[in-house]
DNA sequence: AAGCCGGGGAC
DNA sequence: GTCCCAGGCTT
């Protein structure tokens, strides 16, 4: 009967939970602390982005700012240069203005309800529910990629999770499994996590995992049906025209708008068409285009671009022409250190080599 | 509700 | 090549 197995498993997910956790569970990963600023950073590093590509970026960022003040104390070009190339960059911009907010509006002290915690830029539900829960031993609910993956299966709930009916389901799901005593929620939180990441991913080690009696989907195999994946759809193909402009062992930098695709970082100018380039060389100073590059091709989740380098060599520049812009000219070496576009760092350390 | 926003790891 | 990750914000 499913509606008995749902109960018995509703009734006992957290206990074996928490027993699996401390047995089976990781225990050594730097943001396992009590300190609510490195477990908000974490969770603002491990959004969208797995573990071990958050591992070097969380160290090197404590390093500059150990604590809350610190970063609010700091510039948006630092920020953003830490966090170059681990993506979606408006979390930097909303982490720093969230740290100016701790600060300003909450007195240098971290907020410990979950709703407060939520108010800050940058933090949903789910990721205010793991400060609360990791921090402060707060009973909230996670609701990230991991849960969502292991309640879809223990409990056997198809549609995309994605979907807003099917998500709510979840939640409420997830809130009702919640473990009743307060001092567990380390532990549970981390080990849904850990369950998630660990044994219940794409194929999933059935054969070790806790909940594997109670498991709709390992009952009825349908652990490869379940979750429902993301409908599918055409990811379009853009082009564009970046110049590579060069003057002694310096390149040329803009500033891209604060949104949008890279927002805030700095980037190679983007033209609409070779044609710009003479223009854009005229106006400049004196120089040439050099031998052409070949394409690079940069995929993002929701679209593919390909990138048409267009290297020039400026001799003598105009005077005064530099100010008119909102570009600068970087040595290649301190560019590198920037905030960068991934395809653009590509191509300056081709520069540079 | 759907689209936007990066980069990389796993397969 | 595909899929998706410790999601949130904007429209």
């Amino acid at each position: 009967m499913f509606w008995r197995g749902f109960a018995m498993l509703q009734d006992s997910f957290a206990t074996r939970l928490v027993a699996w956790q401390e047995q089976h569970g990781r225990h050594d990963l730097p943001w396992q602390v009590s300190d609510p600023y490195r477990v908000w950073l974490s969770e603002i590093m491990l959004q969208q982005t797995q573990v071990t590509a958050v591992l070097g970026y969380y160290a090197r960022f404590l390093q500059h700012f150990p604590d809350v003040a610190s970063l609010a104390a700091a510039s948006a070009d630092e920020v953003l240069a830490l966090w170059s190339g681990l993506g979606y960059y408006s979390r930097a911009r909303n982490l720093h203005k969230a740290a100016r907010m701790v600060m300003d509006e909450f007195g240098g002290r971290f907020p410990d309800l979950r709703e407060d915690i939520q108010r800050l830029p940058g933090v949903g539900r789910s990721t205010a529910a793991a400060i609360a829960a990791f921090a402060f031993g707060r009973r909230e609910t996670i609701l990230d990629g991991n849960v969502k993956r292991v309640l879809t299966r223990c409990f056997g709930i198809s549609g995309f999770p994605g979907e807003k009916a099917v998500e709510n389901r979840l939640w409420t799901l997830a809130e009702s499994l919640l473990p009743a005593d307060a001092a567990q929620m380390t532990a549970y939180t981390q080990g849904l996590m850990d369950l998630g990441a660990t044994v219940c991913g794409r194929k999933p080690a059935c054969t070790v995992c806790p909940m594997v009696d109670g498991c709709v989907a390992a009952r009825q195999g349908l652990t490869h049906v379940l979750p429902t994946p993301r409908p599918k759809k055409a990811v379009p193909t853009r082009h564009t025209v970046m110049l590579l402009a060069q003057h002694g062992d310096k390149v040329w930098l803009e500033r891209r708008p604060p949104t949008g695709i890279w927002g805030g970082l700095l980037s190679l100018p983007e033209l609409a068409d070779s044609a710009a380039v003479e223009s854009w060389l005229a106006a400049q100073g004196r120089g040439d285009v050099l031998p052409s590059w070949p394409e690079l091709e940069h995929v993002f989740t929701h679209f593919r671009l390909i990138i048409t380098p267009v290297p020039v060599r400026l001799d003598t520049l105009h005077a005064n022409r530099v100010q008119e812009t909102a570009g600068q000219w970087l040595p290649v070496s301190q560019a590198l250190d920037a905030g960068l576009p991934a395809p653009v760092k590509r191509l300056l350390q081709r520069l540079s080599a």
